[in-house]
RNA sequence: GCGUCCGUAGCUCAGCUGGAUAGAGCAACGGCCUUCUAAGCCGUGGGUCGAGUGUUCGAAUCACUCCGGUCGCACCA
């Protein structure tokens, strides 16, 4: 048991003894928060419960306190302290702080994974990029948000499965086959109409260009139709192995790659049937309608169209089903924040379906403005794109890319400086964490020189430096900070976590030296370094950063 | 018009399930390299927490209204 919930537990039974002392009156008890206090003359934790009970007992808050403070005790405790409106603040044992990190010490690579949780497996879908060109920054934002957030959700515990959902199906896939289609034309010499709501990127002329060279002109004399029907398969294939190759340069990988092509057509009947026996679904005008509004929607919307053609909403009517059918307890939808108008519709239709829609949680990230000498990259024209990802990477490297798209929390707009992002300095938070891990690494190939190891059992209550201390215990809070960022899909939490870590690691090196102390305590500073270095790694690892071993 | 998110130091942002003097980094200024990486450390200055009203013993935090910015409001995906 943690030293947090020792503290919860002897709160309680203070509180349970009051009230059967007559103390305090018998009721419900006020939910009982600890936290570290603001400044260390505080103690090492402190609780509002007094404040908050004084309500339920009407009662003077400080009163509260010193009846509870009254029934406290215990070995790990050395005094308690009632301050200001009525705050209880606890002073532990040194010991407590010691025995607990001895603990993490002896969990090594272990600490920071939290045991598994028994629950039905979370899923988080996330990027799902239609395959027709290159992913763009605020993909890259969706990619490294959502990759981070599945890497923490497992260091919690929790079980999780990642998808990318594959748009191959529909417009956009004939529109893809017209754009090669009258590139390759182009490119052979002939004089074509370049489709006006066509894909202008560049990748389109080299996926052209490649078909050419693979295949010449073989192409050239099929009917349009014949040749749509290949190019299309072609490119399509290709658009999403580069998709799945830059993904993984980006650190990003996906347990399950869904296509929306297996949807078509039957689990979209399936779909519709359903809605249509539960008369959620009904016609006018020659279309199907989705009773959404009866879901809170704004209005009702069109699932089959009066052509017969099933909308992109239809589809994602049978992916959602499809997606509760393979029992999942929770489904994770990462999401562009332009996508917001949706959320209620696909909230309606897992309603309509019959299924419990609080299952569904939509995490939406807000764009990305990129930023250049002080001045806002701006999108181009024709392609509707601004830079890349891949040549986002390329400029500042995947780390610092990563990085900053995590940095911030997901529902905050991000500004991305790429001066800033590529800079080698103390203003890049990156390479503070980095270095701060360099510096780790850097320490123990010289302990190794000098035939130091590390000790067994070291005397850890010698480490009694302020940044000592305070290092011990931002390294006690690692695990319950996991569990705070997972629970509450804040990747970013982690990210703030190992850059705090950093700066304590970098006051504790310029202030501490290793080499060249008494021997013990070099001992017991080799293995707080070894921990830091540790937690350090975990951490940047759940963002999918590197932690090199030489700056 | 309706809805989303945001508004905290000159700049970029933490803090937001209400609590003790509102925190970082950058920028400005002043220090620290003959010993483990100065991509580092230490210090100084800097804030009507967008505005107002309400709830409360207590509001940056909750509620409502307003202001400013953002994105969206298709039988597109």
């Amino acid at each position: 048991m943690d030293i947090k919930e020792t503290l919860e537990k002897a709160i309680e039974e203070a509180a349970r003894a009051a009230i059967s002392d007559g103390v305090f009156p018998d009721g419900e008890l006020a939910k009982i928060v600890l936290e570290v206090p603001p400044q260390k003359e505080f103690g090492d934790f402190a609780t509002n419960f007094a404040m908050q009970s004084a309500r339920v007992f009407r009662m003077n808050p400080r009163k509260i306190a010193e009846e509870l403070s009254a029934r406290i005790q215990g070995d790990w405790l050395d005094h308690t302290q009632i301050a200001g409106p009525g705050f209880l603040n606890f002073y532990l044992k040194s010991n407590v702080v010691y025995d607990s990190f001895r603990r993490i010490l002896e969990a090594g690579e272990a600490y920071g994974q939290l045991p598994a949780k028994e629950m039905d497996t979370i899923q988080v879908e996330y990027v799902s990029a239609n395959p027709t060109g290159l992913l763009h920054v605020g993909h890259g934002r969706g990619a490294a948000a959502g990759s981070a957030l599945v890497n923490l959700l497992r260091a919690a515990g929790y079980p999780v499965e990642s998808e990318y959902y594959i748009n191959d199906a529909g417009n956009q896939m004939d529109n893809l086959a017209r754009s090669v289609n009258a590139r390759y034309l182009e490119l052979l010499g002939r004089n074509v109409e370049f489709p006006e709501d066509g894909y202008h990127g560049e990748d389109i002329i080299d996926t052209a260009k490649r078909i050419i060279a693979k295949d010449g002109n073989r192409y050239l004399d099929m009917s349009e139709e014949e040749r749509l029907e290949i190019f299309k398969d072609l490119a399509y294939k290709e658009k999403l192995a580069v998709l799945k190759e830059d993904l993984e340069a980006f650190q990003v990988t996906f347990d399950k790659w869904f296509s929306e092509r297996t949807l078509h057509p039957e689990a979209i009947h399936e779909a519709v049937q359903v809605l249509r026996e539960n008369g959620t679904i009904y016609e006018k005008e020659g279309a199907l309608w989705l009773k959404s509004t009866d879901y809170g929607d704004d209005k009702d919307r069109v699932v089959i169209r009066d052509n017969g053609v099933p909308t992109y909403l239809a589809a994602d009517i049978a992916y959602h089903r499809n997606k509760l059918e393979r029992g999942f307890g929770k489904i994770i939808n990462i999401w562009g924040a332009d996508h917001h108008g949706y959320v209620c519709r696909v909230r309606a239709a897992i309603s309509a379906l019959g299924y419990d829609a609080s299952k569904l949680e939509v995490l939406l990230l807000q764009m990305v403005s990129l930023y250049r000498s002080g001045e806002l990259v701006k999108m181009s024209k024709r392609t509707g794109q601004s830079i890349t990802l891949n040549e986002l990477m390329e400029e500042v490297g995947t780390d610092a890319a990563r990085y900053f798209f995590l940095m911030r929390s997901l529902d905050s707009q991000l500004d991305f400086d790429l001066d800033l992002a590529k800079k080698k300095s103390n203003d890049n938070p990156v390479y503070y964490i980095q270095y701060a891990h360099a510096r780790i690494c850097s320490i123990f190939r010289q302990a190794e020189e000098a035939g130091k190891v590390l000790s067994e059992n070291p005397q850890l209550e010698l480490l009694q430096d302020e940044t000592e201390t305070a290092l011990i215990k931002k390294i006690e809070e690692y695990a319950e900070e996991i569990e705070k960022a997972a629970k509450e899909y804040a990747p970013q939490r982690i990210a703030r976590y190992a850059y705090e870590l950093a700066g304590l690691f970098h006051s504790f090196y310029n202030k501490c030296r290793i080499m060249g102390v008494d021997a013990g305590l070099a001992e017991a500073r080799l293995a707080l370094v070894t921990v830091t270095a540790h937690v350090i790694r975990h951490s940047l690892g759940i963002l999918g950063v590197s932690a090199p071993e030489k700056m």
